[in-house]
DNA sequence: GTGATAGTCCTAATCGTGTTAGGAGAACCG
DNA sequence: CGGTTCTCCTAACACGATTAGGACTATCAC
């Protein structure tokens, strides 16, 4: 019961701690693979032995946990910095970009993320609110721009998801897969409309 | 040098073991993942002790790329059974289908054939090969529909691998997701013409 | 101050992996 | 038969995640 004021002064050196072992964590990641992560090296790198994390995370799935919590705040983040000028295949190809970028500049993340690719690992109820946060306004933002129906969302969802893939396992020239993009998104968009003809024919 | 004929004779029960470890290793990694696959347990299912393993397979990756090597082996078959019918639409829909098919089927084949996601895991040169003749075979079944430009086949294996991972990842409903390969198809046959006739122009 | 308590870090040990060493026995060849 | 190869075993090692338990420190109530 006497615990708490302890706590309070107390948890502005734990934070500190527990972000540099994430820190530690997401440069060992994006180094060697997610697979590749090791407590062990954790804790060589912030100085600690291996029981020592255990101090500030239950287990290595909450290391994991909150490396998926982070890449979520960073993403709404992201997703919440875009802006609209109200030309849909613009509007459209940046805020594809926001995805696409986020992932392909860290694909340690993007596999933690969006890849379930790890062993036993599932997002806390906690993490995983947020995951479903970040994509609802990403898909609030979608639909500003026009992009209503779930048809429509699966679509995008699926090349913007298989372009990411593309360029994280072959990477072709960088000049050619931008090109690519854009030209997808081009495609989805024309799609679209030719979908809004047929209905209204 | 008088080994040869002792091989010679025994390798049919060799490869016969070799194959039952194989099959136990595939049952293993579609029930518990790919990552979750264990020589322990492939040797237990086989009736042996884990190092006995090592008299067919010289290590835990021999047996992965033993399994890449089948999963091309499959593909190939798959692909060099296809035939065409003359119809865009329809030829590109069965052929797209062929490589859907097989990733959805079994997603721990998916995973370590097309996503790189075992730690350590290259296939070696022999299973590498492999692979380039199965994509190569299905390149030139693409050609034959009339897809030549590399542009338009980057543009194919992104729509269709992000329609993979969505039904392996999210899977909406059954008909639903069916749909969507469908219009996606359609989508990428209209981009395809729309191409077309630009250079005309 | 003193004593209780919580937090941090350590060493030692457990358990589950892949893997190696080395040997016993069967199958096979001459 | 004698030698060779193959198959399988037990023992052991290295390296992962963890747990147990203790020492030391910072804090708090008094």
């Amino acid at each position: 019961m006497l615990g708490e004021p302890i706590r309070d002064r107390r948890s502005e050196r734990h934070e500190r701690t527990k972000a540099e072992i994430l820190d530690a964590a997401w440069e060992i990641a994006r180094a060697g693979g997610l697979a590749g992560l090791t407590l062990r090296d954790v804790a060589r790198k912030v100085g600690m032995r291996p029981p020592s994390v255990y101090s500030y995370f239950a287990s290595k799935h909450a290391v994991y946990d909150a490396m998926y919590a982070q890449g979520c705040r960073e993403f709404l983040g992201r997703v919440s910095r875009l802006d609209l000028t109200g030309d849909p295949l613009r509007d459209l190809t940046t805020g594809a970009w926001i995805f696409i970028d986020f992932c392909v500049e860290d694909p340690a993340r993007y596999q933690l993320m969006f890849q379930r690719t790890v062993p036993g690992f599932e997002p806390s109820a906690e993490s995983y609110a947020l995951a479903v946060q970040a994509l609802e306004s990403l898909r609030a933002g979608l639909v500003k721009i026009g992009i209503t129906a779930p048809e429509a969302l699966d679509m995008l969802t699926a090349l913007t998801t298989g372009l990411v893939d593309q360029q994280i396992s072959n990477d072709p020239g960088g000049d050619r897969w931008l090109k690519l993009v854009d030209e997808a998104m081009e495609m989805f968009l024309a799609h679209m409309r030719s979908r809004t003809h047929r209905k209204v024919r």
